[in-house]
DNA sequence: ATTGTGGCCTGCCCGC
DNA sequence: TGCGGGCAGGCCACAA
């Protein structure tokens, strides 16, 4: 499912791809995918006739710069792909496989688009209709992303949390772009268990997780995706920690699924 | 305020 | 063979 470097891929097609294009039409066939307020002739009025200017990304939402025509005319789509989201710009998706999206591409599931002059277009698709598109979206409301976060801010996103310690990696308010499979695979690099108190960890054990999470993400990035971790594999009834050998637990941690390494994850 | 829970939504997979 | 139920999880509304 996108977690941050899905969405990073996104936001690299996008930047390629779909940036200086004017946009002659918008589809926008399913009111529930549109957030914030928005509708189909909101959207319309605002993006036709103007151009995407920047692809930024901040966590799991892709954000696109938009100039429309004449002074004022600024704005922002955000685009958040739940997690079967795809984007797909002329045809061509940003990624390949994604796990538990529906193998078929069916247009049916294609629940907005814009359409760029002379041809071709930009689509998000996303069969379990989780993701969706918002104008002007409040990016103040993420945290820090956590591709580009130091190790002070983790320090403060953990900081005086009761919390378990998955449960404020997986609040995008604290940091944003972690989602379940990352954050169990970066606990399970640091050696650190899901279920501590976020408060808990001592800064050589916030050094360590940061160490971890960033050359994660850093190589789930190069190996093409969330779904490519070394614990990923293990995380289903019988696993074994693949470091360890040791039978891997299972509960729920944060409202999510969790898998761990209770010998060695502290 | 902080933390926890349930539900949204659809497709897949298991067991009957 | 079909069908029901459980499950997957990012995100949000709501409860405690």
């Amino acid at each position: 499912m996108p977690e941050l470097p899905e969405v990073e891929s996104y936001r690299s097609l996008a930047a390629s791809a779909a940036l200086g294009r004017e946009i002659t039409g918008v589809s926008a066939p399913d009111s529930w995918y549109l957030k914030g307020g928005a509708d189909a002739a909101i959207l319309r009025a605002r993006l036709i006739g103007g151009r995407f200017t920047g692809a930024r990304r901040r966590g799991k939402l892709l954000l696109l710069d938009h100039r429309g025509t004449g002074p004022g005319r600024d704005s922002v789509l955000g685009l958040r792909f739940g997690m079967t989201g795809r984007l797909v710009v002329d045809g061509v998706a940003a990624v390949d496989g994604l796990l538990y999206s529906a193998s078929t591409n069916q247009a049916r599931h294609d629940r907005f688009a814009v359409g760029f002059a002379g041809g071709g277009s930009m689509v998000v698709h996303d069969p379990r209709r989780l993701g969706g598109v918002e104008l002007d979206p409040d990016e103040s409301r993420l945290g820090p992303d956590a591709l580009t976060l130091t190790p002070s801010q983790l320090g403060a996103a953990l900081a005086g949390s009761a919390a378990p310690l998955k449960a404020c990696l997986l609040d995008q308010g604290r940091l944003a772009g972690v989602g379940n499979l990352i954050a169990d695979e970066v606990l399970w690099r640091a050696g650190l268990s899901p279920q501590r108190a976020g408060r808990s960890l001592e800064p050589f054990e916030i050094r360590r997780l940061h160490r971890h999470l960033r050359r994660s993400l850093d190589e789930l990035m190069r190996r093409g995706g969330s779904h490519t971790g070394d614990l990923q594999e293990h995380r289903l009834p019988g696993g074994l920690c693949p470091r360890d050998g040791s039978p891997l637990a299972r509960a729920t941690v944060g409202g999510r699924t969790t898998w761990w390494c209770p010998a060695h994850q502290r």
